[in-house]
DNA sequence: CTAGCCTGAGCAATCGATTGCCGCGACCCG
DNA sequence: CGGGTCGCGGCAATCGATTGCTCAGGCTAG
C-alpha cells in the first residue's frame, strides 16, 4: 500500500505536478487550453495519486449535489422496484445519483426522509409515496427544492405530477371484460389512502354505465391492495352469490389474492370467472393462470420524473412549469380472462 | 414567501441571534452549557429562519458523510427489495442514509456505481451484487472505504462476507423431500455466475448421498435463476422420463417456472411431484400451489451489513476484523411439497 | 527595437459548517 | 476591595474543491 489511508486531494496533485490547484481543477475539467507540458504533468500526477475529486467539496462550492431523492411507499411492494430502476437509469445517464427512502407505508417515516434529503441538499425530490399526498401537502408546496409527485393524483396545482391514466385504465379493463360478454362485474378496491383508487373505481363505473349495465350488476368491495385483502374481498363476493363472472381489481397483488380465493372455492379461471388486475408486476406472469392486467409504465414514470427534475434544475424549464403528465395504461392479455360462461351473447 | 429561495445558513442564524456561528453550532449540537438567554436566542433565530444545517458543509468538515453505498445485482429481482429495506431501516436508525445502485446484472454498471459512490465519499459500501465478486476483486481489496459483501461466497480473506448457509439450506430442502419419501430427485441450478449455485448444488448432493441415493437418482440441470430457465429446465426433466418425484430449485423464481412447466404437462403438485424453492420471496406465497421453500434472512443480511460497517466506521471494531457470517436458512412449508406418490415408503 | 496584446496560470475568495484556543467578564473568596 | 478562577462565547483555521481577477511572459506588429 503506497497510498495513504485517505484519498489524495487536489492540493496533493497540484504540488506533485508543480502547479496550482486552480490549474489542476481546470485541466481535469477540460476548461481553457493548457500548455501541453502542464496538462501532461497534471494528468500524470493525478494518475499517480489515483486522485478523484471529492464530491462533497465540489457540492459545497457548486451548491449542487447532483443527487436526487426518491421516496417510495414501500420498496417491498413489487410496483416500485421498476420505478426505481427507471429513475436510477435516467439519473445515472445525466450524472445524477439517487438516494432512496422507503416509507414502509408510514407517513412519519416519509416525512423524516424528506427532511433528511433536504438536509443532504438533494437537487430535487421524487415523491412516489401515496402516504405523502394528503397530510403533508403543506410541506410539499413549500419545498425548498424542485419536486415531482409520481403515481399520485394531483392535489395541488403547484406540484408537477406524473401518473397513469387511472380512469382510462380501469375503463379499459372493464371494457375488456364486457367485450368478452361479461355482464355482472365486481371491482375490488384498494386501501382508502391510495389516491389512485378513486379514479379507478370511477373508470369501472363509467365503463359499466356506458355498456348499459345496471347499478346492481356493478358490485364494489373494499380490499387493501395486498394479497390478503384481495383474497378476503373475493371470498366475500362469492358468498354474496350475486352471480358475477368478472372481477376488476385495484392492482395485481389484489388480483392474485382473488385468484387464490376463487381457486379455494373450486372455481376455474377463466372458465367460470374472469379476473383482471392492474400494474403488470412481474408476478402477474408467474401465477397460474397468468394474470391479464392493464399495465402501468412504471419505468417510464421514473424516467420522466428524473427528466423533469433535471431540466428544472438545469434551468432549461420554467421553475414553475407545473404539469400533469398522464401515461396511458396498456392492456396485457394473459390467461385469467376469457369469454363469459353460459354463452351470454 | 417570506423565505429566500436558498436556505438560511449558520451565518444568518448567528447574525439574527446576535452571536457567532460557533455559538450557534454549539447550541444546536448540544455541546457545552450556554447561558439560557443565549440558547433561547439561537433557538428562536434558527426556528424563525427554518434553519437546517447543510449536510454537505458538515460532511466536508467532519470528513464523514453518514452515507452508505449499496450495490445490488438488480432491484427488479424480488430477492433484493427486502435486503434493501433491512439495510435502510438499520441505516436510518443509526443516522445514516443509503445510496442505492442497481447493477442490472452488468458488471460495468456495478463498477461505475462503485466509483461514483467513492467519489461521493460514502463512509462504507455494501456489495450485494454477484457481478462484482469475480473480476472486480482487485478493486474490492484495495477499496478506500470499509466494505462488506452480502449474499456472496467469500473469495478473499480480507473482505467481510455476510451470506446464508447455502450448503445447509440446500441440504435441508433436499432432506425435506427425502423425509417425505422421495427417492428420485432433481436439482435445477442457477446461472453459472451466481456464486451461491455451487454450494447449493453441493448441499443437494450431500443430502442425497447421506440418504444412500444413487448418483443416477440425483439429476442436475442448468437453469438461469429466472422463471424461463426454471420452466425450460423442468420441461427438459420431464422429457427425460426418469421418474423423478421431487425437484429442488436454485431459487423461488426458478421454482415458480418449474411449477408452470409441471402444470402445463398436466402434472399435479404436490400429488404427482413436489417442488421446493429457495429464498422465500413474497411471490412464493402467492402462487398456486404456494411454494415450500428454504428462506434466506434477507432483511437480517441487510441489517447485519449495516451494523458491521457502522461499527467499523465508528472505530468500535478492528479495521481488519474480517469475518464470514453465515445465517441459517429456514424451512417454510407450504403447499408445493407432499408425500412421494406411490407410497414409496 | 519597443509597445501592446493575448493567453496560460497563479492568488485568493468562497461555499457552510465544526472546533481548538483564547479573552473577557463575572463571581467568589480571602 | 482586590485578585484568582471558572467558563461562556468569539476569532479564525480548516475541510477540498471552483473560479474571477490579475499578472507575467512571449509573440506580433509598427
Amino acid at each position: 500500500m503506497t497510498e495513504d489511508r485517505s484519498r489524495a486531494t487536489i492540493f496533493d496533485v497540484a504540488r506533485r505536478a508543480g502547479v496550482s490547484t486552480a490549474t489542476v481543477s481546470r485541466v481535469l475539467a477540460g476548461i481553457g487550453n493548457p500548455r501541453p507540458a502542464t496538462e501532461a504533468a497534471v494528468r500524470a500526477a493525478a494518475e499517480a495519486l489515483d486522485y478523484r475529486p471529492s464530491g462533497v467539496a465540489r457540492s459545497l462550492r457548486m451548491k449542487r449535489t447532483r443527487t436526487l431523492g426518491l421516496i417510495v411507499t414501500d420498496i417491498g411492494n413489487p410496483f416500485f422496484p421498476e420505478l426505481v430502476r427507471g429513475a436510477d437509469v435516467a439519473a445515472r445517464s445525466r450524472g445524477y445519483s439517487i438516494i432512496l427512502g422507503s416509507a414502509a407505508y408510514d407517513e412519519h417515516r416519509a416525512l423524516h426522509y424528506l427532511d433528511l434529503m433536504v438536509d443532504r441538499r438533494v437537487d430535487g425530490l421524487i415523491i412516489a409515496s401515496s402516504q405523502l399526498s394528503n397530510t403533508s401537502r403543506p410541506w410539499l408546496t413549500r419545498s425548498p427544492v424542485p419536486l415531482v409527485a409520481v403515481n399520485a393524483e394531483p392535489t395541488d396545482p403547484s406540484i408537477t405530477v406524473i401518473t397513469s391514466d387511472n380512469i382510462g385504465g380501469a375503463r379499459m379493463a372493464t371494457e375488456h371484460l364486457i367485450g368478452l360478454g361479461h355482464r355482472r362485474l365486481a371491482y375490488i378496491r384498494g386501501a382508502e389512502s391510495f389516491s389512485a383508487d378513486e379514479p379507478r373505481v370511477a373508470g369501472f363505473r363509467a365503463a359499466g354505465r356506458a355498456a348499459g349495465l345496471a347499478r346492481t350488476d356493478l358490485r364494489e368491495v373494499r380490499g387493501d391492495g395486498q394479497v390478503e385483502g384481495g383474497e378476503l374481498a373475493a371470498a366475500r363476493l362469492l358468498s354474496e352469490r350475486t352471480g358475477i363472472t368478472g372481477i376488476v381489481c385495484y392492482n395485481d397483488v389484489t388480483a392474485i389474492g382473488a385468484l387464490r380465493a376463487l381457486r379455494a372455492a373450486g372455481l376455474r379461471v377463466p372458465e367460470d370467472i374472469s379476473v383482471i388486475g392492474c400494474d403488470d408486476i412481474a408476478a402477474a406472469g408467474w401465477v397460474v393462470p397468468s394474470l391479464t392486467t392493464v399495465g402501468q409504465q412504471k419505468a417510464e414514470m421514473g424516467t420522466l420524473a428524473v427528466e423533469h427534475l433535471v431540466s428544472r434544475i438545469d434551468g432549461r424549464a420554467e421553475p414553475d412549469a407545473h404539469e400533469v403528465i398522464r401515461l396511458p395504461m396498456v392492456l396485457v392479455e394473459r390467461e385469467s380472462t376469457g369469454p363469459a360462461p353460459g354463452g351470454n351473447r
